[in-house]
DNA sequence: TCGCATCATCATAGCGCTACGATCAGGGAC
DNA sequence: GTCCCTGATCGTAGCGCTATGATGATGCGA
């Protein structure tokens, strides 16, 4: 019952210099039909159309997408989570789906896991805030709490860089098993007895690991005992340097060995030459990747290629197609790797 | 005067599961103090600061950050704008700041520019729709567009990678000629008298010409005219096999060369090591960078590094005073460079 | 006892935009 | 002339939150 009565308030901080009502004033229309301009500008006369673009340009105008997103309950904005764009994969993937979420009108909200899946817990969260057109995430492994948070958000998720399981909503990516098998195979059918899996950080690079053990039971299928070494630290030249070093050590006769990506194979290629150690013929080498250098490597690095930024370009598509409604009927996309025979191995 | 009388209107769809409202009826208060304990939390006592945490758990509620962006007037977001992620240098960068910000609850935006200015204007269009926190790009070049819509924007604006002329605001970067000018000197020291800088991109790079231009310049004043060879590729090894090769042709008698970046200067590597010519004794080889396979490389590679990291770090505390509303004394922080020495060159 | 801080809490008025439905003009079909 | 359809335009009610200032409750010195 407490009527107040006319109390003055101070007037609120205006937060930005131009509104869409001052661009209507200026263009003699109303605010609707402003945003209308901006939405479907094909709902808006010529003349209007005209008019509207004039005001626009005169004020400069920039429309407030935080109202707008606050409005149209969702927000232009596609947040994507990969453990590192210092990744050279990541990094590809992240600049394809980038570039080709931008001509849609969409951005992209960056976070990096590291490799922490409470970290990714936190970015899940932290994206659901934004209440995003769309969340890519990387890997199809989560924590129990970010699958229910994903689960339960009435967004696009797509999760992208493996295959396997179900994805949790869709998914693009490839068998990194497979992938390990095709190393082995390539291996042993060029000749080679004495394999070794490199690989870097696998301790907490799911997909790595996924890559070492599909090598081994490749191996394993043609009765050869293939050994996998891991080096906690980066997937480096530098641990690829360390990783030769152990196996020529640890397992006598070594005549094969495949990376965990072409860093570590690029390393390990190094330090054979620092041994004078004959690549290929004294040591095989696959690496994974088909980074940049590993064509102009001395001798050039045999190597698997996956579609870094294919996944990029799927990603958006599915995500573009979500976002205006398409029902999309392959939730599980596969984009594939190829053998890249150079020398090495 | 159309006093519409008691029309009823469909309900609006609901934007998300749970708002802070609900969690306010939940726990017993009002919204108002379910808004001070996300925003302070001290401010509330310890008896509404258990149930609010307790309604917050069992709802679920995650805040909606667009709507507080809209009412508070700015957004915890910082839009990041780079040539490209694929490049190892803006990768850390990106990588280090994104670390530094999400302690403080800041997100980034990010945005690829692909050395095209034309591109950058219209991503600081979209940046500016976001009511940013602060806004981060790369150089200090732009074009005059940008340069307005960036100054009438009353946000912290931080340019990096770049230093010379007086930031639009804030500025973390160093200089690219001193780097250039580092190399040549080095080399000559090193009793090399017929130079050559190796440069990819250097068209629309125009921090890797300013290198080239430093390194002509010093090497002028030792009285040594130093060439400059460009790819107009991108910047990996590659170029710097071809460039290495036209370098051989072009350039009679030469004995050193500086590269723009150390995919480069491995590329080159690789093409002296094909051809069997002598690094560091017939060729002396400096990179830029630092990147990790530096150190691996056979010989390692003597080059230059600038703290790519340090850069990010730098901008994140520039952004997170300016936020807190501090004054910001250094406005054009210098993050240097440092010479490792090793064998190439 | 009063007066006046201090602290915790609250009600309210927007932030700038979009979705919705209403309105209005113009153009056939009958 | 009437009816209905279509296309263009508009007015209004929020979206979910924060900033602001008001309201009580409590403590403390005088």
């Amino acid at each position: 019952m407490d009527d107040a009565g006319p109390i003055r308030r101070r007037a609120r901080r205006k937060m930005q210099a131009v509104t869409m009502s001052e661009v209507a004033a200026a263009a003699d229309v109303s605010a609707s039909t402003v945003s209308l301009y901006f939405r479907r500008p094909k709902s808006v006369s010529p003349p209007a159309r005209e008019a509207i673009a004039r005001a626009v340009a005169e004020l400069g105008y920039v429309p407030n997408l935080v109202a707008g997103g606050l409005a149209a309950a969702s927000s232009r904005v596609v947040s994507l989570i990969v453990p590192s764009v210092r990744n050279a994969f990541f990094a590809e993937t992240v600049s394809a789906l980038e570039a080709a979420l931008v001509p849609h009108g969409l951005q992209v909200l960056l976070g990096h896991t590291e490799y922490d899946l409470a970290r990714e817990e936190a970015l899940v969260r932290a994206a659901l805030a934004w209440a995003p057109a769309a969340i890519v995430l990387t890997g199809l492994e989560h924590n129990q709490d970010t699958r229910t948070l994903l689960e339960k958000a009435r967004v696009p998720i797509v999760e992208m860089w493996e295959r396997g399981a179900a994805p949790i909503d869709m998914g693009v990516g490839f068998d990194h098993g497979a992938v390990g098998a095709l190393a082995a195979r390539r291996l042993i059918a060029r000749g080679r007895r004495r394999l070794v899996f490199c690989g870097a950080r696998m301790q907490e690079d799911r997909r790595a690991a996924q890559r070492a053990e599909g090598f081994a039971a490749a191996a394993r299928e043609e009765g050869i005992d293939a050994a996998i070494l891991n080096h906690p630290g980066p997937a480096d030249p530098q641990a690829g340097a360390l990783l030769l070093d152990r196996a020529l050590r640890e397992v006598p006769g070594i005549d094969a060995m495949a990376a965990s990506n072409d860093f570590v194979a690029m390393g390990a290629l190094f330090e054979a030459q620092r041994r004078a150690l004959a690549v290929p013929d004294t040591l095989a080498l696959v690496g994974f990747g088909d980074l940049p250098f590993a064509a102009a490597c001395v001798p050039p690095l045999t190597t698997i290629r996956p579609a870094g930024d294919l996944v990029g370009r799927e990603v958006a598509r599915l995500v573009i197609a979500r976002i205006r409604g398409e029902t999309v009927l392959d939730r599980a996309v596969d984009t594939g790797f190829v053998l890249v025979e150079r020398v090495s191995g």
